[in-house]
DNA sequence: AATGTGACATACC
DNA sequence: TGGTATGCCACAT
């Protein structure tokens, strides 16, 4: 239990293991708000100036679609790096999401 | 201080 | 089967 939302948003992202994304539902609803998956995405806005760093490059909406890659550095650089992870990404989409994911409330709920 | 907005998700029409 | 509406909470203006 933390006590800012953010902070166990970025705890948690940091937790996600390479080559696996998760999405901000699954993190939000690990938080214990199904419904603040908005924040988590908010969370990632300031995640660049978090350290260590935060690895929102395997954040991902609940389509798979890399949604917040325009808040990067350059678009290119999400895709860049989830590729060099291993994870295939297509169209902005990623390969076998669904296989990829990782959540957090079954890797971490215990 | 109040209003608006946001890298989402779910429910309803 | 797909758009619209609403919920959630923190941060920016």
């Amino acid at each position: 239990m933390s006590k800012d939302f953010f902070r166990d948003v970025y705890d948690v992202v940091r937790l996600i293991p390479k080559g696996r994304v998760t999405s901000y539902g699954a993190i939000a609803k690990y938080l214990g708000s199904t419904r603040s998956s908005r924040m988590v995405g908010w969370a990632m806005n300031g995640s660049h100036r978090v350290k260590p760093k935060v690895p929102a490059h395997r954040v991902v909406n609940r389509n798979g679609m890399l949604t917040g890659k325009h808040h990067f550095p350059t678009p290119y650089l999400m895709q860049e790096k989830l590729e060099k992870e291993g994870v295939k990404v297509k169209k902005d989409i990623v390969i076998d999401f669904k296989k990829l994911f990782w959540n957090p409330i079954e890797e971490l709920k215990l």
